[in-house]
RNA sequence: GGCACCAUAGCCAAGUGGUAAGGCAGGGGUCUGCAAAACCCUUAUUCUCCAGUUCAAAUCUGGAUGGUGCCUCCA
């Protein structure tokens, strides 16, 4: 698999440092609010990196933190009058309903910042014996000058960022770009002991601190947003080469962002539209296949139209898994031998298709093509010719699993909650479609349509169907 | 001021040197008692523009234009 390295500006084999063993990093919400479309990016997209990774026979071993303290977390929990501690415990278990849903496999571990200080103490005590820090009045900082890497990820030169640069944003700093490690506590604010005295750590201490804690010195894929990939993850960067003397990640990933109009969707912008809101109007399948079908380092427009393109593409898979199931329980014995034979060589090609997308840089929206492909295939010719059950499962097999591979899953699961009076209606209308009574007929079909079930006649026979949500 | 990214049909969106995937929407047709679903045909001689390299460019180079992001919290 070929994965586009931030580092290195290319695309590059994805080599892990143990064979079949991949670790991976994900920089995860602050737990103040609910999340919304933008935020959910990430978890979709480097969920399915995890997933297919781990079809492919990878072991991985996935991490994705809360940072559960930062000003953030404090205004918002004051404003609350509740205690940051009881804002993070609510916010994660919202953040669980949504991802869950959203069917974001859970982490093999999700720390959180407040539960790894003893490590970030003990990481800022290196950096202190190493000579990277200073303290200022507020708290203590990391000198990025000292480290001569910084600004290897975002390409920046630490003078050209200054000559145009606000000069109060300098404010003690001995460098612009200088970070804090720990802030010295505040009236009122949480605060754990320390070397430095009493305080919280920086926003970008706690994830070198957890990543090593879970994943070693060196991990094979970090990922997060564009955003964070400066200054978080610079950052994160220099504070870890510098106590750790190895280097901190080998593959960088960074997601494009969701615009609304063209301007990036963001809490302080308003412009955003929460995962529970949308899931409520589109369903949470629909949410992943719309962030799945634009490649995931592309900007992507949230619209009104392409949600509801969205809709209906997946309606299109789901609808075609039924039908292939419809037509596996009504197979006959008698069949085409070569076409059947035909649709088990499609299946394979459209296998080979589908991960020759994945290969590539994770290239979802190819490997719905192969998907769709398929689907279409699998229509047209069992329009055509009797199939085997046999090559019609493994049509079906396919779609189901490839859809998995995404996170998604095509089986309607509505099928079999058909209730025998409504099978009775169904079996009544058909005799009256027999005698030519379509008054009749088209009545009970009414009937049926407003208690929320579809009747379709096909060649072999009424199908009936509950028309579902989500 | 610095550093990046993006520009493909009505909409969304792949493709990054070999002659434009896929989805949605629209139009026409097949099937059907009517529907529904499905299928078929159809919708970019062309990829923001200009110049260059090449037998060959949406794809490479240079330039222009438009849009965005980061440099402060941010997925």
């Amino acid at each position: 698999m070929r994965i586009y390295n931030d580092l290195t500006r290319k695309k590059e084999k994805l080599v892990p440092q143990r064979e079949n063993h991949i670790t991976i990093y994900v920089c995860g919400p602050t737990v103040y609010d609910l999340f919304h479309l933008g935020n959910a990016r990430p978890f979709v997209i480097y969920d399915t990196l995890r997933r297919y990774l781990l079809y492919k026979n990878k072991e991985v071993t996935y991490v994705q933190n809360f940072t559960d303290i930062d000003d953030k977390m404090i205004n918002r929990a004051q404003a609350r009058n509740i205690t940051v501690k009881q804002l993070a415990e609510e916010m994660i278990e919202e953040y669980f309903y949504d991802a869950d849903n959203l069917n974001v496999m859970r982490a093999d571990h999700h720390p959180r910042a407040t539960e790894t200080i003893p490590e970030i103490i003990e990481m800022i005590s290196t950096l202190e014996e190493k000579g990277y820090t200073y303290v200022l009045n507020d708290g203590v900082y990391f000198d990025t000058s000292k480290f001569e890497d910084y600004g290897k990820l975002s390409k920046r030169d630490l003078d050209d960022q200054e000559a145009g640069a606000r000069v109060d944003l300098l404010d003690d700093k001995r460098n612009l770009s200088d970070f804090v490690l720990w802030k010295f506590k505040k009236e009122g604010e949480p605060a754990w002991e320390s070397p430095w005295g009493e305080g919280r750590p920086g926003w970008h201490i706690e994830c070198s601190a957890m990543s090593k804690k879970y994943l070693g010195d060196t991990i094979d894929i970090h990922a997060g947003g564009m955003d964070l990939m400066f200054p978080h993850h610079e950052n994160e960067i220099a504070q870890s080469e510098a106590a750790n003397g190895k280097p901190f990640v080998n593959y960088w990933m960074h997601n494009g962002f969701i615009n609304v109009d063209n301007v990036k969707m963001a809490k302080s912008g308003g412009n955003f539209f929460l995962v529970r809101e949308l899931a409520g109007e589109y369903g949470y399948d629909v949410l992943r296949f719309f962030i799945l079908q634009a490649h995931y380092r592309m900007p992507l427009n949230f619209e009104e139209e392409p949600l509801m393109a969205a809709t209906h593409g997946w309606q299109r898979i789901q609808r075609s898994v039924a039908n292939i199931d419809f037509l596996i329980t009504n197979a006959s014995p008698e069949y085409d031998q070569a076409q059947s034979a035909e649709l088990t060589d499609y299946v394979t090609a459209t296998v080979e298709e589908f991960e020759r997308a994945m290969d590539d840089d994770l290239n979802t929206p190819d490997a719905f093509a192969a998907i769709f492909n398929l689907v279409r295939h699998v229509n047209t010719i069992s329009a055509d010719y009797v199939l085997s059950a046999a090559s019609l499962q493994k049509a079906r097999n396919c779609i189901v699993e490839l859809c998995g591979i995404l996170g998604l899953d095509a089986e309607n699961k509505a099928e079999d909650e058909i209730p025998d009076d409504v099978l009775e209606q169904v079996k009544l209308r058909d005799l009256a479609k027999a005698e030519r009574d379509f008054v009749t007929a088209d009545r009970i079909r009414d009937e049926l349509n407003a208690l929320g079930y579809k009747i379709e006649d096909t060649p072999q026979g009424p199908k009936v169907s509950r028309e579902v949500r989500n």
